[in-house]
DNA sequence: GTCCATAGTTAGGTAGCCTAACATATAGTT
DNA sequence: AACTATATGTTAGGCTACCTAACTATGGAC
C-alpha cells in the first residue's frame, strides 16, 4: 500500500474513531461511573495495582491517579493496602462493592454495544471482528 | 451470530476502543489545537454552521459550543456572521487563518496515524480498511 | 398584540487532567 | 553507619471543557 492510500486510510480511520470516541463517552454517561473510573476498576480487577501502575496504564500522571483512587475509595469501590516489601508503595484493589459495581457497569456497556452490533449484517460483523486484532496492534504502535 | 458471541465481540470491541480513545487524545495533544477544536473546525470547513448545529454534531450542549466558538474566534480561526433571514442565528465560518490551521492540524494527525499504520502488514491493513464502513454504521446505530 | 417557542449568551459549578513542591522510603556509595 | 540520589505518592493550585439554570432577543401562532 503506497503512501497516498495510507494517508487516506489514516484520514478515514481517524474520522470514525473521532465519532466513536464521542459515542463511547455518551454510552458511559448513562451510568454512575465515568469512563475513567470503570477503566481503573477494570485494571485492578485481576490483581491489586500500585498507584503508579494505574497512572501508566491509564495514560495519566501519578497525581491524577491518586485523585481517582481517592474518589473511588470514598465511594467504597477500592481499598488501599500497604506493600509488605516496600513501604512507599500503595496497592489499590477492588472491594466487594467495587467488584459488583464493575460487573454491573461492564454488563450495561456491553449490552448497549451488543444491541448496536445487532444492526450489522453478518459480513459487517465479520469485518469488525477481523479488524480488532489489527486495531489492537495499531494501538500499540501509537502508544510508543 | 448468537447473543453470546455478540456480547463477546461487544466486549472486545469496547476494549480496543477504550484504548484508542486515549491514544487519539494523546496524538491530538501534540498540537496547539485540542481534539474538540479541530473537530469543530472540520465541521464548518464545508460551509458555515449555526452554533446549535455545532453543538448537535459535536454531542455537546449549546453553551459549550458558544464557549468553543468564542475561544476559536479569539484565536482568529473562526468568524461569526449574522443569518440574513433570522436575526437570532449566529453562523460560524472559517477564516483564512482557520482554514490553514485546520489543514495543518489534519495533516499532522493523519501523518502520525499513517506512520502507525505502516507497522501493520497488508492483511491487517485490509482488515482495518474493510471494517471502517461497518464501524461507521455501528456509530450511527449507537448515536440513536 | 400577546404568548409561547427558538437561538444564543452569561453565570456559576464540577470532573478530570496538569505541573510544582513536598514527605517519606529505598538503594547506592563511601 | 552516614550521605546522597532515586523512587513512590500526596498536596496545592491551576486549567480546560464540559454541565445546568437563568437570561435576552427574535420569531411565529393565534
Amino acid at each position: 500500500m503506497d503512501d497516498i492510500e495510507l494517508h487516506d486510510l489514516a484520514r478515514r480511520y481517524r474520522d470514525i474513531l473521532r465519532q466513536a470516541v464521542y459515542l463511547v463517552r455518551s454510552i458511559d454517561a448513562d451510568g454512575e461511573l465515568s469512563t475513567g473510573q470503570v477503566a481503573t476498576l477494570n485494571m485492578i480487577a485481576a490483581q491489586p495495582l500500585r498507584v503508579g501502575a494505574i497512572a501508566r496504564n491509564a495514560g495519566i500522571r501519578v497525581p491524577s491517579a491518586t485523585e481517582q483512587v481517592i474518589k473511588l475509595g470514598s465511594l467504597g469501590l477500592v481499598e488501599r493496602k500497604a506493600d509488605e516489601s516496600d513501604a512507599r508503595v500503595v496497592l489499590v484493589g477492588l472491594t466487594d462493592a467495587g467488584r459488583s459495581a464493575l460487573a454491573e457497569a461492564n454488563a450495561r456497556r456491553n449490552a448497549t454495544m451488543a444491541t448496536a452490533l445487532k444492526t450489522l449484517d453478518a459480513d459487517e460483523l465479520q469485518a469488525v471482528a477481523k479488524a480488532i486484532p489489527a486495531i489492537a496492534k495499531l494501538n500499540e504502535a501509537l502508544a510508543s
